[in-house]
DNA sequence: CTTTACATACCGGCGTGTATGTATATTTTC
DNA sequence: GAAAATATACATACACGCCGGTATGTAAAG
């Protein structure tokens, strides 16, 4: 072939990164070739050293098309100013876990960060993205369970700052274990369940004296 | 150099193996060569192939060398026919936490079986090793969440299947986690509330009435 | 003298990056 | 508005290095 219109080249360009997601989820990213990601794009790695100056200028704009839920996470923190804040937490959680479940291409992406090496080696680029994602939800969780205890349903023997990194390996523990072996579970209609208990833990009990207030 | 004495080979094994570890830490699976462990060793693709078939031989005796705490698991399996089996889980937990935090060498194994590309590629040896690890290891934790069931100390609205699945999940969470940015918490001192936070969400509340029994 | 425990040398393959070819879209010129 | 010039969007070909595997060398242990 030859020269295409500009929109049937924006359509390669994308073609190819979404080769390069289903590769990597095959075989992580050490391992993945560009050949590869060109057969299953149905181009040549002429295609793809046009759009991309290497390897890792790919891998980083793959990256950067996937969307993490942070805007639902903080959207739930504002929320949390007049609402029950576990309970922004609890659906939160919920609808994380659903995307999941049902969005192939966020879980694709998901198993790319979470399996597929990207921290190992010399990927300096997009961790330092992941790592900002990762800070900021963190920051969004402190709030939620401050916004908690404040509302006196968080524990008071719990530390915001703790349950929050609980509750962010927990739900990366859920996202990695699933991923693993997703017919396992039907994670949809579990995640109802699988929050509360979590919930469950760190909600104040109201030993009957706390319906004065 | 020339021939060694026996013991001296059985060293430059452990040396070989040593030196896997620490490169596939840093690198990953995938990108580890035979050179860099070598050169790491202090030998020459040489020995590596005197003492392993290949490759995949290397990284089987690898993981073969790191002994899961399945054992432990099972003991408070057992325990817990005459004690609290969410005691038991609890303690089991933070066993396993602290060990995390402070054997440098099951942490470099389990940095690599998180994180180190192990489930893709090709690698269909030792997965199928650690898939039957944690099987073995779900088994125990069901066993251990329908003796709380039956204890009465298990939340009946919990399913102990999906709690067990639940409980490893945060497991995974918190070591993968932690094993991203060890520095950030005191892993070992505060195991003990983290396990805490999760086990009160599945424990049943005795509102009262359960005095009698 | 044979076996062991390696080191060294060699080979084929493959992967990255780059240089070059080329047909077509787009722009420029008249 | 048609032809010429040029930029675009790739495919093809090539150079280079490195990796895994194997074949061979070799010095000391047994």
């Amino acid at each position: 072939m030859a020269r295409k219109t500009k929109a049937d080249a924006l359509a390669t360009r994308a073609a190819i990164l979404d080769a390069a997601e289903a590769v990597i989820e095959r075989e992580g990213i050490p391992a993945t070739t560009l050949n590869q990601i060109g057969r299953e794009a149905g181009v040549t790695r002429g295609a793809i050293y046009w759009h991309f100056k290497d390897k890792e200028d790919l891998l980083d704009a793959m990256v950067a098309r996937a969307a993490f839920p942070l805007d639902d996470l903080r959207a739930a923190d504002a929320r949390a100013e007049t609402t029950d804040a576990l309970d922004e937490l609890r659906q939160f959680g919920e609808q994380a876990l659903i995307r999941l479940a049902e969005d192939p291409h966020y879980r694709r992406v998901c198993r790319i960060l979470l399996h597929g090496c990207v921290r190992l080696g010399r990927h300096h680029l997009f961790i330092a993205e992941e790592e900002a994602v990762k800070s900021n939800i963190h920051d969004a969780l402190v709030r939620l369970f401050q916004k908690a205890r404040d509302q006196g349903t968080l524990d008071p023997a719990i530390n915001p700052e703790l349950a929050a990194w609980s509750f962010g390996s927990y739900m990366r523990g859920l996202y990695s274990d699933w991923l693993l072996a997703p017919d396992r579970i039907d994670l949809a209609q579990s995640a109802s369940a699988i929050l509360g208990t979590y919930l469950n833990g760190v909600r104040a009990r109201d030993d009957g004296n706390d319906a004065a207030r």
